[in-house]
RNA sequence: GCUUCUGUAGUUUAAUGGUAAAACAGAUCAUUCGUAAUGAUCCGUUGUCAGUUCGAUUCUGACCAGAAGCUCCA
């Protein structure tokens, strides 16, 4: 007999050899009928593993995460039996979980359809109502390979896992078998609900210079209720999108004439951004000590091949000039690190200059892939609030919480704090192509940040393979409508390029020493900003961040040197207003302002000149009855001030 | 760059191998109105370039642009 310690500390005792799901079944039928994966200890299995001895073990449903991944596991094993029933020619690949739902590539000759996609999904139904059980076996490497020998992708896949000593599992469901290591469902037939939102080209092995497959994304529920709520989440997200409310409520547009990801800021994303910028600006340079620099957006070739972006990202940048013809080449610049050092390198620094702190708002150009392109996140020209810290080895730590500190307190401001999330972007050491630096340089600054981030209490996930060229990254990730994830803000430890652009200090003893440098910004790109802002807001932007705060509507003409007399006031404050004298119903001008999603609206009519007051309209609360002009000013200003997100 | 899809007025949407429709927006006129749409009149369009055709917005191709995904993202 073994112990096992279920989930609130209960033991109960098995002989050994019992499967997860016995146990399950032991503790109840409605607790076996939704179990889809177990956990013995930390480690995730298959209901059907067997149990050999004490240990504790969590029964998982589609409520937990490892649940749900096995539950949509099975949904795209179930899929793609679904395609090779009705494409025999199609060879399946791989078929993975994924937020929100699974997918599987495979390899065809033509593409799928929307078309297939129902004829696919229909023949899912009916193998779930056929409801087969799923087995698992494991095979001899030369065996598998023998069963999966028309299959080359499979073949790869075994040939590597037969490389490091193991036995290959299979899942097996119907005439069904696919490679795989599992955990599954024990049963198809718990698939009720599903749908096969897209069809779509990937790559093998997330490579473009191999074969292109063809992905069928799809989701699944237990219930049916279930898949109508996402589906029904899936499309309110949508409508906050800010590539579409951007463009509504007139903060962007893009034209053909000009190109593809330059999109251009109207008067109300302008406003925004000078908002924005002002605010980091003032911050930067009152609370944490930096000073600006102002520098080219273009240099010569020269400066680039220094820096190693020559080598490292040349395709990304856009040249002027050919290479073959012309003496001198010119890039425009796709980041502002040389730039920023140079000015540093102007001048002699002593040990008690530094740190050096350079802000600039600075506009940078990337020759992003045609495909790339999305509304203001992914652009090829856009402005960060770029800085880079130049200094010596004992301020690292404290400069880089410092960086932290200010990101952590402009997302508190504008409200994204809860939004994001951090990311430990590290080096790959097996692609040492990508990067410069020796494997001790960068496990040293790897180590630093670690250690600091660790200090720091900082909650992140860790990403090989995403660091700089010259140094690791702490990424501060956030997520559009579309569940993507993108990068907001970056600070980055560089020990490298201070010794590429010989960049040193006298230090005590009168040694010169290279610094260690930071890049990093602190509200990131202020394109993605805003379109991240739209999107969180769903266009309403908090008091402070509105282009327009508040709109003076005049019922009549009579009413015109008043209200005029309080948009001055306004002004005067401080207060972003402007006033809408056409002769219009009052519940038309309202309308408009409200769909605007302007914060204030105040209606002047002759009852309010009569009582030098106004009548306040919030744009959320609705008719706030009247007050006192100078009443609603302060009340505006607070709000304004404050920086208040409600 | 790759896969799939899309492109009709400023916007949203309709229709068609044979003169392209509506709403909103805009302009003009009238209306001076109390918390989400006053009325009338006018204005304006098939992304671009080719091909097929007597005739193309419709079919085909290329290009341009947009969407989702892949790849990429210093």
């Amino acid at each position: 007999m073994i112990k096992i310690t279920l989930k609130g500390g209960t033991v109960k005792e098995y002989e050994a050899g019992v499967t997860a799901a016995e146990v399950a079944k032991d503790l109840g039928a409605g607790l076996y009928k939704a179990a889809c994966a177990a956990k013995i200890g930390n480690k995730l299995v298959d209901l059907r593993t067997p149990i050999t001895e004490d240990c504790e073990l969590a029964i998982l449903t589609f409520d937990d995460d490892e649940g749900k991944r096995a539950f949509w596991h099975t949904a795209s094993h179930l899929m793609a039996q679904a395609v090779q029933n009705l494409f025999p020619a199609a060879q399946c690949t791989i078929g993975p979980a994924v937020d929100g739902g699974f997918f599987y590539d495979f390899a065809v000759e033509k593409p799928f359809t929307a078309e297939d996609l129902v004829k696919i999904e229909a023949e899912m139904k009916r193998i779930v109502k056929e409801g087969a059980e799923l087995t698992r076996f494991e095979l001899e490497p030369a065996e598998a390979l023998e069963l999966m020998k028309n299959n080359k992708f499979k073949t790869e896949l075994i040939n590597e896992h037969a490389g490091k000593g193991e036995k290959i599992s299979f899942f097996k469901q119907g005439d069904f078998t696919d490679l795989c290591a599992g955990p599954h469902l024990p049963d198809v037939s718990r698939i009720k609900a599903f749908k096969l939102t897209s069809t779509t080209g990937a790559y093998w092995r997330g490579d473009s210079t191999r074969d292109n497959l063809c992905r069928i994304y799809g989701t699944a529920f237990p219930k049916a209720s279930e898949l109508d709520a996402y589906l029904e989440a899936v499309e309110e997200a949508k409508k906050r999108d800010h590539n579409k409310i951007g463009r509504e409520l007139h903060y962007f547009c893009t034209a053909d004439v000009i190109g593809q990801g330059l999109p251009l800021l109207m008067p109300k994303g302008a406003k925004l951004f000078q908002i924005l910028n002002r605010y980091v600006q003032d911050k930067e340079e009152n609370e944490y000590g930096y000073v600006m620099t102002r520098t080219p957006l273009m240099a010569k070739s020269d400066l680039y091949k220094i820096s190693g972006h020559w080598d490292h990202y040349k395709d990304g940048m856009f040249v002027l000039g050919d290479e073959e013809k012309d003496k001198e080449v010119y890039a425009l610049r796709p980041m502002t690190c040389p730039f920023q050092y140079n000015v540093y390198l102007s001048e002699m620094h002593s040990y008690r200059d530094l740190p050096m702190r350079y802000g600039e708002t600075s506009t940078l150009f990337r020759n992003e892939a045609s495909g790339e392109m999305h509304g203001l996140i992914r652009v090829r020209q856009f402005t960060i609030s770029e800085g880079h810290l130049i200094l010596r080895p004992d301020q690292l730590e404290q400069e880089f919480k410092n960086c932290v500190r200010l990101i952590q307190e402009i997302m508190t401001d504008i409200g994204l704090i809860n939004d994001i999330s951090y990311r430990f972007s590290k080096w790959d050491p097996n692609d040492t192509e990508k990067y410069i630096g020796t494997a001790d340089m960068w496990n040293e600054a790897e180590g630093l940040m670690r250690n600091i981030l660790d200090d720091m209490n900082m909650k992140y996930i860790e990403e090989i393979g995403e660091a700089a060229f010259y140094g690791p990254k702490l990424d501060v990730q956030m997520k559009n409508v579309h569940g993507k994830e993108d990068t907001l803000c970056t600070v980055q430890i560089d020990l490298m390029l201070a010794r590429q652009f010989d960049m040193t200090y006298v230090a005590q003893d009168g040694t010169k020493q290279y610094p260690y440098i930071i890049h990093r910004t602190s509200l990131g790109c202020y394109e993605r900003t805003i379109a991240l802002l739209l999107e969180k807001y769903a266009g309403a932007m908090p008091m402070w961040l509105s282009p327009e705060q508040v709109r003076v509507l005049p019922i009549g003409d009579a009413q015109s040197e008043y209200a005029n007399g309080v948009l001055a006031k306004l002004k005067k404050a401080g207060i972003r207003c402007t006033i809408d004298e056409r002769r219009e119903k009052i519940g038309y001008k309202i309308r408009e302002a409200q769909m605007e999603k302007i914060p204030y609206m105040l209606v002047i009519g002759d009852k309010e000149v009569e009582a030098l007051s106004v009548a306040v309209r919030s744009r959320s609360a609705g008719d706030k009855g009247t007050m006192s002009i100078d009443e609603f000013v302060s009340l505006a200003k607070k709000e304004n001030d404050e920086k208040t997100l409600a």
